[in-house]
DNA sequence: CTTGACTCGGACAACACTTGTCGGAGTAAA
DNA sequence: TTTACTCCGACAAGTGTTGTCCGAGTCAAG
């Protein structure tokens, strides 16, 4: 069990761009966390695709989000970079084999997917709890706004 | 973020010999399930060095438990199979870059790093609280029993 | 209106891990 | 002693992630 690296990158980006007043490019938010910028780019694509941030073109342009910072989960963020599939896939082995299961006997799902299904939603739960705006109170945002500010 | 594949198959060879009286080959594990024998023979190798299941060498070997079913817990499994390390791996980045924070301040996890870690307990939490002897409970045995006399 | 520079976006390699397979060392029974 | 069977480690292939690059489009400034 692995989660990609790149929603580290992107709840801090998602932090960062709750403070900020207006568009903050690709390059600053990699600067500002010393990151690659164009490793970095492709994470932002995904939370553009998910709806999350909203990208504006050409000179002074950038991303901003598209929620409140309240209204967007730590969930949302995971599951628009490390995608929203299930990290376990039933393969009906139960139906396989010498001691293969009839059918009608497989109207339920087996109990290692139900455990498995559980154990995700229960993650999954955690996660959503806790929103970027949750975040952001953990740290001193003063510090943040003025970074923000002197880099620009 | 996503499981081995092979968490499923080690999941249902265990609830399989919970359910047999003398050790089982690896053959009749792969044959059993319709699935290739020499790559269920690494997974089961997991196993055995976790200390879940002990082999027996020679003819008329194969694995068996170590303890009871009751006491073996999916976590256990997964763990054995997949790697017992967190899938979020905080590399400090709050540490780095322009709006480094200063080291005083990061004796506590950061935030992010916070809720990543509940997340993965309540994870953890639900599948140590079902056990092989839970799994087998939820199928039939008696089919399960009379298919491995038959094979043996 | 022209120019210019800056932005995002998708296409292009390198790497790592997972998946899959094989033959050899060792062991227990016959 | 022989034999056949077992597990165990080392060896490729495939797949997904990590990392990088340059081009199309866009907004601001002159």
């Amino acid at each position: 069990m692995k989660i990609s690296g790149g929603v580290e990158w992107s709840l801090h980006c998602c932090v960062v761009l709750s403070q900020a007043e207006g568009p903050v490019p690709t390059a600053r938010l990699a600067d500002l966390h010393g990151v690659s910028k164009s490793y970095l780019a492709k994470h932002l694509q995904s939370l553009a695709r998910a709806g999350l941030v909203h990208p504006t073109e050409g000179r002074d342009g950038g991303y901003v989000l598209t929620r409140a910072p309240g209204d967007i989960t730590v969930l949302d963020v995971v599951q628009a970079v490390d995608g929203a599939g299930p990290a376990f896939r039933c393969t009906e082995i139960r139906q396989q084999g010498l001691l293969a299961a009839p059918p009608e006997q497989c109207t339920a799902p087996c109990g290692i997917a139900k455990v498995m299904a559980d154990a995700e939603r229960a993650w999954r739960n955690t996660l959503s709890g806790v929103t970027i705006a949750d975040l952001a109170a953990t740290l001193d945002v003063s510090v943040l706004k003025a970074t923000l500010e002197a880099s620009g």
